[in-house]
DNA sequence: GTCTATACCAAGATAGAC
DNA sequence: GTCTATCTTGGTATAGAC
């Protein structure tokens, strides 16, 4: 009754799963994307879908954690962490449907028992962790103001970025990235009246 | 065949429909609450319930313009636009529920057609502008420094309190409002390093 | 080759919007 | 009541460890 572990087979569905449901979301967005669909999509019966995430918010996380990796890989010449921060907004004004995906989750899985609920909170820790270390090293070499303290500063940052990008989605914004680095020009020492 | 609209029984009734429909949703937040409930806790069938609002979406968006109008009422006596918007962060840290409700359905309705659209798009609108005409006149009493585009700031501002709302869902923040200060406090021309 | 966990499917239960 | 969506139940087939 050991446990075995997946077989090749299964694993290489997961994969064609995940590009695939990043595909379709991407096109449509999340709402408009059913079990079924996805299902469908990848040549398989819903339940043989379900079989692989157990549940759809299961399924969506891991493809939020896909392009969190996606993301990374991209990413991983871009000087710091507010750099990449900046450059995924504005990468993210590409896939309307990403953003959707990612912005109807984190607000639905303020839910404690929402199943990404989890994923959203260390998310949060780790992405403000990273964010306030960048923003120490900026405020070393002078390019933000001591005066802000960097743990506050980086989670306004991400407030910022889920916040432009809700924005964004009804086309009220020019470019979300543009407006992130505006802020980040205001909270420098050097640019003041 | 003329239209005659509705009755006082009618119109009584959508007043009473909305204020449980808020009392409902603040207390067990938007995922949890379904039509059916709410029909139930207003003594209507379903159909009954949807008549006067058409649609899930639009019954919501009702309950969204009802808060709107009573952060509005509420805060008659507060300074300008920038201090409403601080006050009405502070005061949604008590009713999680609508705060998961706004954040949601702002998130969901980034879809051009979802039934709130429209509504979001013109309540950003409104918003950018009274925060822009705010800021300038801070800008004039010398409280905000004229280094930052009153429009980009107050878009800044929306996205920050949007975005600082959904944080606080999984209880990472202790105080959204003292944040969105602490920006505020950033952007004074004086408190520089 | 045996064995059993994994990979899947058909049908249906359940619940929500309308 | 109808339609659609998620998820469960109960099963068969197959991969692959031994």
């Amino acid at each position: 009754m050991a446990k075995r572990g997946p077989y090749a087979k299964g694993v290489a569905k997961r994969e064609e799963i995940l590009t695939k449901a990043l595909e379709v979301i991407a096109r449509q967005g999340y709402r408009r994307t059913s079990t079924r669909e996805l299902a469908s999509a990848v040549g398989l019966s819903e339940a043989g879908l379900l079989h692989y995430f157990g549940s759809k918010e299961k399924l969506f996380e891991e493809v939020l954690r896909a392009r969190d990796e996606a993301d990374t890989a991209r990413l991983s010449d871009e000087s710091d962490a507010v750099g990449k921060l900046a450059a995924i907004v504005r990468h993210n004004a590409d896939v309307p449907g990403l953003v959707q995906l990612y912005s109807t989750f984190s607000a639905e899985a303020g839910d404690p028992q929402h199943g990404a609920h989890e994923y959203f909170v260390e998310r949060y820790q780790h992405l403000r962790e990273a964010l306030a270390e960048a923003i120490q090293d900026r405020q070393t070499d002078g390019t933000i103001s001591t005066a802000a303290d960097p743990e506050k500063i980086a989670t306004l940052l991400i407030a910022l970025s889920d916040g432009l990008q809700i924005q964004s989605q009804f086309r009220l914004l020019d470019q979300p990235g543009d407006l992130l680095d505006h802020l980040i020009q205001l909270l420098r020492p050097t640019s003041r009246t």
